[in-house]
Parts: C-alpha cells; structure tokens; sequence
RNA sequence: GGGAGCGUGCCGGAAUUGGUAGACGGACUCGACUCAAAAUCGAGCGCCUUCGGGCAUGUGGGUUCAAGUCCCACCGCUCCCA
C-alpha cells in the first residue's frame, strides 16, 4: 500500500467516504442495557443547493464531537436532514416555473453530496427533510396535540404582514427595527385571522427552567430571558370622575412593576389607541386629541418608546382618582404608552420613574416623592427619578413600610378593597403560526358552518400539498386560490366545508425534528416514547447564534407540551449547546464610492486597491456573502486541500465560539502540516516499523516496560518521546471534555509530530509504535481520511479487513500513563522580590526546605542578594522560589 | 440608557484559573540543499539596551512575596435589551 508516496488526499478521501458508507461504519447502533448513549447534533440545514463555510464550521465541530464519543466507547446518535419548507423553494417556482417540492430534492441531494466530501460520520439512514409526507405527517398529528390540548387556537389579531413575502410573521421574526428577519421589508400592520399556539402559558417555565441549562452560554439564556421578559407587579384601578366630580362608571386599568409608588401617581396615561380615549375626550381637547392620535399613528413602536426621544402627549379633559390617595388627577394620552402592552394604560409616578419624570417636567405635572432612600432623607429631585427601591412616604398608613413590603401590602389592600389585584405580565406574546404561503406544512384542520373547526382525523393525516398549482406570487396562498383542493365535506357532519389554507410557520417543522431522528420511521407515531428517552436529551447540540431565542425557545416549548402530554420524559431538550461563530472573509472596499471589490480583482494584496479609480482600499473580515465577494467555496477549498485539510484548518483557527477568518496563507499551513505527518509516517513504515498484531498497544507496551525495568532504562529519546506522546493524550482529552478547545488540541498534535520527529529515531520500536499509533487515533475524530489511510499504511489492519472493528475509527481512545509524564529533574524558577532572575534543575522530588536551601545556595542568590539573607521566602513546589531580601 | 462579553507580538491565537507571558501556527528575515525556483530542512523573530539589564498583556490606581488573571476608575470595540 505505499505506491502513493505523496500525501494526494483526492487520491484517497473519496475511497474512504465510499467504504465508511458502503460498510455502514456510522450507522446508530441499537442501544443495549449498559451501554451509554450520546446525542450529537447539528442544526439541520435549509437546502438552499449550496453548502457555505458556515455549513462546513457548524458540521465538521459536530463530528469532531461525535467522532470523540465513538471512539470514547459510547453508542452515538448523529444525524443529519433538511429543513426544508419555506420561501425560497416556492419563490423559485413564482420566477421559473418549477415544482418546489422537485427543486427541493435536488438540492438536498446536491447538499447531501456536498457534506459527504467533508468525511462527515453521519448516520444517514436517519435523516429526515420536513417537506416530505412521512414527516410533516407527524408535523399536523403534533399540532392537534396541541389543539387537543387547548394550546392552538385562532384569533383576530393585528399582526405584522411582510410585504415582500407576502405572508404574517411572529414577533420574534421582526427585528427590534421593524423589519423581516427573512425579507428586511418593513413590517406593516394587518388586522386577520391568524392561528396561534399559547406559548405564553409556559412562560414560567421557559424562564424558570434556564439555570438547568448550565451547558448553555450565558448570553443565550440571557438572551431568551429578556425575550420572555416577565414583569411581577399590579393591575390598578382608576375610576373616571365626569366634571361634577362624581365616578362616571368607567375605569382605567394599568398595570405596574411598582404598586409601592401608587401615592405619587400624579397622572394617568392611556396609549392613543386605547378604546376609551374616543369616549373619554371632552369636546374641549377633541380637536387636540384627534391631531395627536393622527401623528403617532405615523410613528414606529421604535420611535415611540426611544429612551433619547421626547415623550409627547396631550391631556384628554377627564379625570380619575387615585385609588389610594384619593386625589383627582387628569387622565392624558402619550405616545411612549402602546397599546398591547399591559393593558394600554399606564400610572404616571414622576417621582420615581424616569419617563414619567422626564413628561412631568416636560408638562409641568405635579412630582410627587412617596420614596425616600433608606437611612437617608428625601432629596429633591432635580435631575431624575428616584428609582431605586426604598421607604416609603406620604403614602397614609404605608409609611415606613420599604419598597417590597410596601407592593404586598398595598396590592393586598388593593385587592380587599376592589381596586387591582397581583398580576405578571409578560413581554413574550402566544406565537403565531398562520403563513399565508404554499410551501410549508399544511394545518390540519377543516372550517365547517355547522361543526365549527374540526381536526382532520389521523387517520387521513397527512393533507398533503396539492402539486397541480399555479405559482402567480399574486392574490394571496395560491391554496386559497385552488378549490378543487380546499373544498371538502366535514368530517363531523358530512356538509360542505372549507380546508384552512395558512400553512404553518417553518419554525413548526424544526421544533420537533430532533426526536424524530431518535425513531425515524416509525409510521405509527412520531416517535416512540421508548426511543425518545433513551437518545434525549440532546447531549451536545452545535448551531448559530442566530437561533439564540426563535427555534431554540420553540423547541423548549415543544418539548415541556410533549412531555405533559406524556409523549417523552424529559424537560429540555437540549443538555449542552455550543453556538459557533462565523466565518469570515477578506473583504475589501472603496472607502470613497462604498463600493466592494473582489480579492480577484486586486492586483497586489500588499497594497490593495481598486481596479478602476486607483483608491487605495480598506481591507477587513466580514461575514462571508454574495454582495461583499469576500466568500470561500468549500468545494474549492476540498478539491485543491482536501476535507481533513479543511477540517483541521476551521478547528485550529479560532476557538469554535468565536468568529473565523478565512486565510489561504493558513489553509496552505495546514496542509503542510498534513503532509509532514505523511512523511514522518511513511518514513517510519519504510523503517519496517508496523503497527500489526497491536504493536505499540498498551499491552505490548505494559511488556516492553517490564522487561526494562528488570536491569536496563530507557533512552533519553525514548523518555522524551513518551512524555511527548502521554502529554499529548492527557491535553487533548482535556481539550475535548468540559469546553471544547479545538484550536489548542490541534496545536498538542502538532507538538507531538514535532517531538516525533526529534526522538522516533533514537527509540526502539516498542515505543516508536506507541507514539505512531497513538498520534493516529489522537488525529481520527480530527482528519479522519488521512488517519485511515495512515493507520492501514502502517499495518494497524490489513486491507481487506471489515472496518466495524479494525478501522482506526473503531478503536480506543488512549489513556495517559502518568508514570511517562514523571521527571527526575524539573527547572526551579528563582524569583527574587517576584522578579524571575533565572532557574535550576532541581530534584522533582525535593520538598519545600531542599528547595529554600537549593535556591539559596545557587549563584542567582548570590548575585541577587549580595550575601544578605532574604527577609522572606516563599516556596512553590514544583514551580518556583521567591525570595525577598 | 441598562445588561453581557472582550481588549495579549506584524497577524490568528496560548497561558495548568494568582506562580517563567507570548505555546502552536501564519507572515517575515537569514542559512543549507538547488544551475535556478518551488518544496524541504535548520536558525531567528515583543520593544529598548551602555549587553549589566530595563520596559512590556487598552489607560490610571489598588491588593499581593508574586497580577494578563483579583478589586476600583476610565478609554475603546462587539453583542443583546430598551
């Protein structure tokens, strides 16, 4: 086998991928009593037809991981499949006329074949795709769980309709300027007819479960914290006091973080929308009125809430009391107060609240101190609220009582007295699942003038997708716009009746995908409880931050609804998350004209500048895209290096959370580094060294040592060889457990062929053997073709041997032996006054007053404290002597 | 405005969690091999230096025998929320 005597990884990636694939080396085994499981998995892709560098980063971490664990001895679930419903399938059938569903499956086989070549172990016999019946089946049958369970309903509702796609969106799906995640259109508000699912009723939950997530980053349950956004406080009552001073029957409701504060409520204010405003103006303020409500309507919630903008708002005529002070305060309306937040209403506390204090003073309302800061005296407020919590005052018998005492007591008191209760609020809002759209999985249900809505039974699931449609991109869902298909009898009754026609929102179908792969073609249910809690949670999931609160907060809701609906046994799905950062490339841009220039373009990369005008560029990383020119090919990059090159390069670049630039000067690095352990491998195999009959194993090597240690030693090439290679395996195997440190476990490798190189030579071959095989196995999870083929060049099997066993990606991992990492001598750092001023050889087992006298009796002593003796010494065993004259 | 994170050579990044700062790699320089180049191999590579050493982890203080690491203030960048 070693006619190939350069290091060509197109000569041999492709025939490993055929033989791992053809001999089901990365099939899922079944799990038996005793064996541990491990779930690895990435987020599964759109399959846009194209797999980029972000692919590439996100899978080839995954594998790592999931090569790890097999190697580790642990049953490992790794699949993979295709998320993919949503517009652009059905935009390229508006624009050229083809089938979604045929240009769907083309590109997943072009996806699929893409990440083949990157020597992915993945378990493909598992994979799912969203779009196909088999799965979105089980896609409506979960969505009448959730009917069933009185956590998916309709409502009329004002909702954010994207222009461009021509569909709804959640609020999640808007960014924090208005705009379509998927689109960038501004989003305009439609009032319509929409399906949503109660996720607000787990809001508790979803908030309350995040410390369990302790494999989580901190930023993202942050993030999904904020997201939910619950508020503990009141709803209060105001009632609405006509001009003769008598209550006209209505009231205003607010609701507040700060029941405590209720005595300084100097004003009341109702968002312009609110449905009383219109009864509530006096004929004096209508024009007024009027004029303001028209004006706000033309501003966004982004504007109208901005801490930097000036909150502006007019009074209404009519007054409310004050529910505890009893005082008459005038009722405005403003526009940082929106509608469908809280109840619409707020209470104006200038004194300690900074938006109120900054209306107050900008409408000269009366401020009003009921807190003082504890142990201190009230102070005037003459540059902002007090906001802090604190004692109260001028609040009747709640005086003296703090802040949090005072919002039980007075929400207590509130309720006995019929004017507010406790209340939460939340900022999450119930999810909306309707699009208006072809391509997505249809909602199973039927509208019937008699029965109402009525579930289509299961038995008839999946209503499939029409495929004889019009694509016009005109006129609404062109669903709604085919009777033959939405024209059917009811169930129930057998009258005619209506199929709904919204489909449901992508982020429906990747809610649940993750424990479809634990039970894949199951025709039954969408998983067996069985298969389920043996595979989940997921035991490391690898994905973008991008999904930090949309698809990962859904697929926690999924999860804890299934698991109370008794379908799985656990609360969250996913144990451990890794979000990796993005790859970057070299963007260069005319400062003058904005303008991106192709690095194809420029002629000199020491010097960039653009092609036409002569203006030196500005050179950066950026986020790989079409528009900046600045993207890598990875099929580019694999047919001139080769996958394990790739691999190797993307986890040693960067630590995987953080961003990546792409350097070809570090690509070809990297590939230098492959071929040297080409050399050093081949060189050792033309030596006769061979890795046969499990020469260099640990038993063979346990021999060897024995054998030593009755008369003779090792070498010194020999004990720096071993330390090298047991080093090696007690840093990788930490740079693989707990948090991932890719970068630093694919520099270890490469201090071990460094050391390899220095000392394979002057060591016999036992321990030669040792190093060679253990490099290998180190090197599987990382370049698993180049390990493969090494492994077989050095004899580790023989050619034709069944891989299940003898493939290098069947063996075990190497435990380090600690006596290979002990040193007779070790270097003593002198520290004098904690300034490094030399070092010594030392004992390594000397103990604390050898080491004093040692460091006191060396020349850098001598010459450092000039014969006085130190005032204080301090000893570090193993490390250093600090002495301080 | 609030919250989180980050700031280390020319560059990407290490640093056993308070103990030799700059591992490993890239770029660069010199040398060997070569007719030459590439590849490969070897050496050098924080700054200053009177060659004793001095100064260095955004800035300024502090704690400590000892600080990239801990504390305080400030500056800058990134992300999230408003």
């Amino acid at each position: 086998m070693s006619e190939i005597k350069r290091y060509q990884p197109q000569a041999i990636e492709g025939r490993w991928q055929q033989r791992w694939q053809a001999e089901g080396l990365h099939g899922t085994s079944e799990l038996a009593a005793g064996d541990e499981a491990f779930y690895a998995l990435s987020m599964f892709p759109y399959p846009s037809g194209n797999l980029h560098m972000g692919h590439v980063r996100n899978y080839v971490i995954t594998d790592v991981v999931a090569r790890v664990q097999r190697l580790r001895g642990r049953k490992v679930l790794h699949p993979m499949g295709w998320d993919a419903f949503g517009l652009p399938a059905e935009n390229a059938a508006i624009e050229r006329g083809v089938d979604p569903a045929a240009w769907t499956d083309q590109n997943i086989a072009s996806m699929r074949e893409q990440l083949n070549q990157l020597g992915l172990s993945i378990d493909w016999d598992r994979e799912v795709a969203t779009c196909h019946g088999d799965y979105y089946r089980w896609t409506q049958w979960l969505f009448l769980q959730f009917l069933e369970a009185g956590l998916a309903y309709q409502k009329d509702a004002t909702v954010n309709w994207d222009p461009v796609d021509q569909t709804v969106l959640a609020n999640e799906q808007v960014d924090s300027e208005g705009r379509s995640w998927r689109s960038g259109a501004l989003v305009e508000k439609r009032k319509l007819r929409q399906w949503f699912l109660k996720i607000t009723a787990y809001a508790d939950q979803l908030l309350d479960d995040l410390p369990k997530l302790e494999g989580w980053p901190e930023r993202v349950r942050t993030m999904q914290a904020n997201w939910i956004g619950r508020s503990t406080g009141a709803e209060l009552e105001f009632a609405v006091v006509d001009g003769s001073g008598q209550a006209s029957g209505e009231r205003i409701t607010v609701f507040t973080t700060r029941p405590d504060t209720i005595f300084g409520a100097s004003y009341v204010v109702l968002a312009p929308e609110h449905p009383l405003v219109a009864q509530l103006t006096t004929a004096a303020q209508a024009q007024q009125v009027e004029a303001f409500c028209e004006l706000v309507s033309r501003q966004s919630e982004q504007e109208r809430t901005a801490d930097d903008k000036p909150k502006r708002g007019v009074p209404i005529g009519a007054q409310v009391r004050n529910p505890a002070s009893g005082e008459l305060i005038p009722l405005w309306i403003a526009d940082y107060v929106l509608a469908d937040y809280g109840t619409g209403a707020v209470m104006g506390v200038p004194a300690h609240d900074q938006r109120d204090w900054e209306f107050a003073r900008q409408y000269a309302l009366p401020v009003r101190q009921v807190i003082r800061p504890e142990g201190e005296a009230a102070q005037a407020l003459e540059s902002g609220a007090w906001t802090e919590p604190g004692v109260l005052i001028d609040s009747g018998r709640f005086d003296g009582l703090p802040s949090g005492e005072a919002k039980a007591a007075i929400t207590a008191a509130a309720e006995q007295e019929g004017w507010g209760r406790a209340r939460i609020t939340y900022r999450l809002r119930d999810w909306l699942i309707s699009r208006q759209r072809y391509w997505g999985c249809p909602i199973p249900v039927i509208h019937c003038d008699s029965c109402g809505v009525v579930p289509v039974p299961v038995d008839q699931l999946p209503v499939e997708l029409p495929r004889d449609v019009a694509f016009t991109g005109k006129g609404g869902s062109p669903l709604a716009q085919l009777e033959s298909w939405w024209r059917v009898d009811c169930p129930c009754c057998g009258k005619p009746a209506r199929r709904e026609t919204d489909t449901m929102d992508t982020f429906m179908c990747s809610s649940w995908y993750f424990l479809r792969y634990s039970d894949p073609h199951n025709t039954d249910l969408p998983f067996s409880r069985e298969a389920v809690d043996s595979w989940l949670p997921v035991d490391q999931y690898v994905g973008g931050i991008e999904h930090a609160i949309l698809h990962l907060l859904y697929s926690r809701f999924f999860t804890k609804v299934l698991r109370d609906r008794g379908l799985l046994g656990f609360d969250e799905p996913f144990q451990r998350l890794l979000t990796q950062g993005m790859v970057q490339g070299i963007t260069y841009k005319n400062p003058n004209s904005g303008k991106y220039i192709a690095p194809a373009d420029i002629a000199d990369a020491a010097d960039p500048r653009d092609p036409i005008s002569g203006d030196a560029l500005d050179t950066f990383y950026e986020k790989m895209s079409k528009s900046k020119y600045n993207g890598v090919d990875p099929a580019v990059v694999i047919d001139r290096y080769g996958a394990d090159t790739a691999r190797m390069f993307i986890l040693f670049k960067a630590p995987p959370e953080k961003d990546l630039e792409w350097d070809d000067a570090d690509v070809e690095g990297q590939f230098r580094f492959l071929q040297r352990l080409w050399r050093l491998v081949d060189t050792a195999a033309d030596q006769g060294l061979s890795l046969k009959d499990g020469a260099g194993g640990p038993a063979a090597v346990a021999l060897a040592l024995e054998d030593i240690g009755a008369g003779g030693e090792l070498s010194s090439d020999e004990l720096e060889l071993r330390r090298a290679v047991h080093t090696a395996i007690a840093a990788i195997s930490d740079d693989l457990e707990g948090d991932y440190q890719f970068n630093t476990a694919v520099s270890e490798l490469m201090k071990l062929s460094n050391a390899m190189a220095s000392h394979l030579q002057g060591s016999r071959p036992t321990f030669a053997c040792e190093a060679l095989r253990t490099l290998l196995i180190l090197l599987a999870p990382f370049a698993p073709h180049l390990a493969e083929e090494l492994w077989l060049k050095l004899g580790g099997r023989a050619a034709t041997d069944p891989l299940a066993s003898s493939s290098i990606h069947a063996q075990r991992w190497p435990s380090a032996d600690a006596a290979a990492l002990v040193r007779s001598t070790v270097p003593l750092v002198i520290q004098i006054k904690g300034k490094v001023r030399g070092s010594l050889e030392v004992p390594a087992d000397a103990d604390k007053a050898t080491l004093e006298q040692l460091a006191l009796a060396s020349d850098i002593a001598a010459k450092w404290l000039e014969g006085k003796a130190p005032s204080r010494v301090i000893v570090v065993p193993g490390k250093l002597v600090n002495l301080v004259p």
